[in-house]
DNA sequence: ACAAAAAGTGACCGATCGTGCCCTTTCCGG
DNA sequence: CCGGAAAGGGCACGATCGGTCACTTTTTGT
């Protein structure tokens, strides 16, 4: 009831905290519990295996980050306003709101592209559902719209900036890196916006 | 003298594959032990820890690498000619040569950009030196040469690209991948050079 | 060829891994 | 307020973790 579920998004949000951090392979059951003020074996009463602890932790990660980047997106138009919003959120959720340990999805995406099973098929499952919803936006920019192959090209550079701004600021410690991903999706939407 | 090199090369190399693949903080000594044919206690007669095997196959991941993608690069003209036969070689590296588990510095990226100790530094060290080398080779691309600042931007566009080539391809299963990346870069460099 | 050095083995250490079982405590609907 | 269900703790399991030690086998320089 009530108290099961406050204690399960407790273990869901240390999880994906020490997840973002050393990598869902390399976090440990003992040290969720501890950290969340459970026994071991107290977890077992909320997942089934630290599988299903993992796939829950994901999941829950995909629904906050989006909730997250798209805070405000709905009371914009669609299209340039929009995109530069959700980008400039996201930009946000790698370097502030994700302070401790980064994007939980993007560490995910690199940790398990080569290992099968249901986390990456989760992991593929809602990142093209994402992909898919920028490319619809990214139609918007454009009247007519512009091709699905053209769509999904932008949001292929869209993403690599995000990428790279991860890694520019969290590896390499780099304050410029947010100007440098703002400045290069500018360019981005100055030469794909409607003419 | 000779033995001991070599088997301290397979060892590097078996750590290589699987922390590419689990990551470094997932993988087990007794995996790779087992894998090279030697027993714990051997490694340890080349390592004297777990840090510094993986400090070791780091260190000589980022040489693999560099001989890998820069291979042709000295007999190029410096410039976009020798800029696009990087690039290429870059996705080759990883989608072809590792196609096992990826680029073992992206996911050594990732995975170690929030977690202090050698391990980062060591990172940190050589992808920097590997994006001043890139950048200086950008600067051939115009007379009189571009400044730093918009050099190092260039760079952070070319490195994204690949990290987006990374993710589409490796995680999204996406055979489209490849194109994508060298359509961005292509239209980066046309918009770069001389005019 | 020989001795010293290097390479490699097996047993073992304490700690921790994920997990199952059984018990107690706490919560909540009737 | 009561009874059943949910939440959580204690404990132990077999396996594996990184690492040490004493020992044997192989390699190498001379």
């Amino acid at each position: 009831m009530k108290k099961g579920e406050a204690t399960r998004a407790r273990i869901i949000d240390e999880t994906g905290r020490q997840a973002a951090i050393r990598g869902f392979g390399a976090i440990s059951l003992g040290d969720v519990a501890e950290a969340v003020g459970l026994s071991k074996s107290g977890l077992f009463k909320h997942f089934d295996s630290k599988e299903a602890m993992e796939l829950a932790t994901l999941d829950a990660g995909f629904d906050r980050f989006i909730a997250f980047v798209w805070a405000d997106a709905d009371d914009l138009p669609p299209g340039r306003a929009r995109l530069e919003n959700v980008f400039e959120r996201w930009l946000d959720w790698t370097e502030v709101e994700n302070a401790a340990g980064g994007c939980l999805i993007v560490a995910a995406s690199t940790e398990l592209d080569d290992q099968p099973g249901p986390m990456r098929d989760l992991l593929q499952q809602r990142v093209r559902a994402w992909r898919q919803r920028l490319a619809g936006e990214m139609k918007a920019l454009r009247e007519p719209p512009m091709s699905d192959a053209e769509a999904e090209s932008v949001v292929f550079q869209m993403k690599s900036f995000i990428l790279g701004h991860s890694e520019l600021r969290r590896l390499l410690d780099d304050t410029g890196a947010r100007a440098a991903a703002r400045s290069a999706f500018d360019s981005l939407m100055a030469r794909t916006r409607n003419p």
